[in-house]
DNA sequence: GTTGACTTCCCGTATAGTGGGAAATAGAGT
DNA sequence: ACTCTATTTCCCACTATACGGGAAGTCAAC
């Protein structure tokens, strides 16, 4: 099917206004429009208030109506919408699955994931939900509660999923002060034998923290020998990418 | 100038699936276009991200393109333009003049204002502060501070800026208790002489106050005879209206 | 298998969008 | 105040572009 012209072109225009104001002549040198055409179009996108002018001047902003769009997306829908793009460019560096995950109680439930390109890869999680001790994403939040909230969780029944599994209190409090310092966590084969996951945290504007992102492979071949720091560097700065998107949002 | 029918049609569109998600036959219905057609703009939109699939379903809701855009409006902006319209509502219904304002310090600002249709009118205040003390949208912030924060303003030195001001620490205190009973705050010339003044909370969704909605007029006309509870109401619904289209939003 | 509801695709038509250019307006410099 | 330039607004003839009817395809339920 063909793109409908002035549909793509007015949201070139409100991805220019999205970076910067702009009347219409400098938006006609950016998008490479006639300015009749730019002012055509601004004039229709005003109109349905998807852009506003800066106090009566003729320079154009993002506008109420888009706005109010956004609003209607629920905070973890928002979250996954605006995540998509950094998993996909997660999966396709580090060639493993990338997700996100965000509290639910003493787990961590998984709300989307973006599969690894390789032919041997590890079941979709999204829509499932997994004790916060056992996963990567689960001990990144409890590094953000408060020391009383933790303690509660810790004097919880904790169980056991492979013998590998943590459940002592004293060296989960241990992961916790470390995940704090390094921005992430590395668990080896202790929610299954044969995985290995790694997770960041996801802020919003407030400095709370909204989900997690993970990233996790066949012990085999993940993480790659010595690849630990720079895959975990990797997920940390997606996820910093992915807070900057949410961002300045109130 | 006329407008770009695709334009007007797509922003339909949006709108309808900002309401809800939709497929497009359901478009097609609510928006009374023919299926081909919105299939078209869909497709055009999808391009765009400004719409997105559910579960690769054709079952379509507002894209990551659309909440991006929404993010690079700051927030001051984006609480004026979410409110814009609403602070249209207000002046329509009272016929006097509606504005915003952020704390700033010990200050409020006024970051926006609509005036009344009324020949005789008070100035627009935008752009300018005033000290929490003498205006109801202060009275309103200080209501949502934590007491020893409350106790630390209420330590410095309060100027009386009308024979009407009241900077008495236990009335102030004695004020901010009813404010947070009553949610608004009416103050009848303790800024100026000949003006009355009432304010509302407007929250976020984490229920932080980020702004204030108010509405003043000249003392002569503004409240009119036992309106006082009416025009408040009204302010506080306006008020809620905008705090739920800044609302779910992260 | 059959039915019905919905989506996708095709294609001829003409409407609706386009863009060049002129006129009007705003802004900067002297 | 006046000129010169940059920018916006308006007009209009042209045809590229969006449109929508309808057919074909898909999917799900029964």
């Amino acid at each position: 099917m063909k793109i409908v012209q002035s549909i793509e072109r007015a949201f070139g225009i409100l991805h220019e206004l999205s970076k910067n104001s702009a009347g219409i002549s400098e938006l006609s040198r950016t998008t490479g429009l006639p300015t009749s055409t730019v002012a055509r179009l601004l004039y229709s996108l005003e109109k349905t208030e998807a852009v506003e002018r800066e106090g009566g001047k003729s320079v154009y902003r993002i506008g109420p109506s888009i706005v109010t769009m956004a609003s209607s997306v629920n905070p973890t829908q928002r979250l996954l919408t605006a995540a998509q793009p950094h998993l996909r460019g997660l999966v396709e560096v580090l060639g493993e699955a990338a997700g996100l995950g965000i509290p639910a109680g003493y787990d961590v439930h998984y709300i989307g994931e973006i599969d690894s390109p390789h032919p041997i890869q590890i079941r979709d999680w999204t829509g499932t939900s997994l004790p916060m001790h056992i996963v990567p994403s689960g001990i990144i939040f409890l590094a953000h509660w408060p020391e009383e909230a933790v303690e509660a969780f810790l004097r919880h029944p904790l169980d056991r999923f492979t013998p590998k599994t943590v459940i002592s209190p004293s060296e989960i409090r241990h992961r916790i002060v470390e995940a704090r310092e390094k921005g992430h966590v590395w668990l080896f084969e202790e929610f299954s034998e044969g995985i290995n996951s790694v997770a960041a945290p996801i802020f919003n504007h407030a400095g709370a923290v909204v989900g997690t992102l993970h990233s996790h492979g066949p012990s085999f071949r993940f993480p790659a020998e010595s690849m630990e720091d720079v895959i975990a560097n990797r997920v940390m700065q997606t996820a910093s990418a992915i807070s900057e998107t949410l961002g300045h949002t109130q």
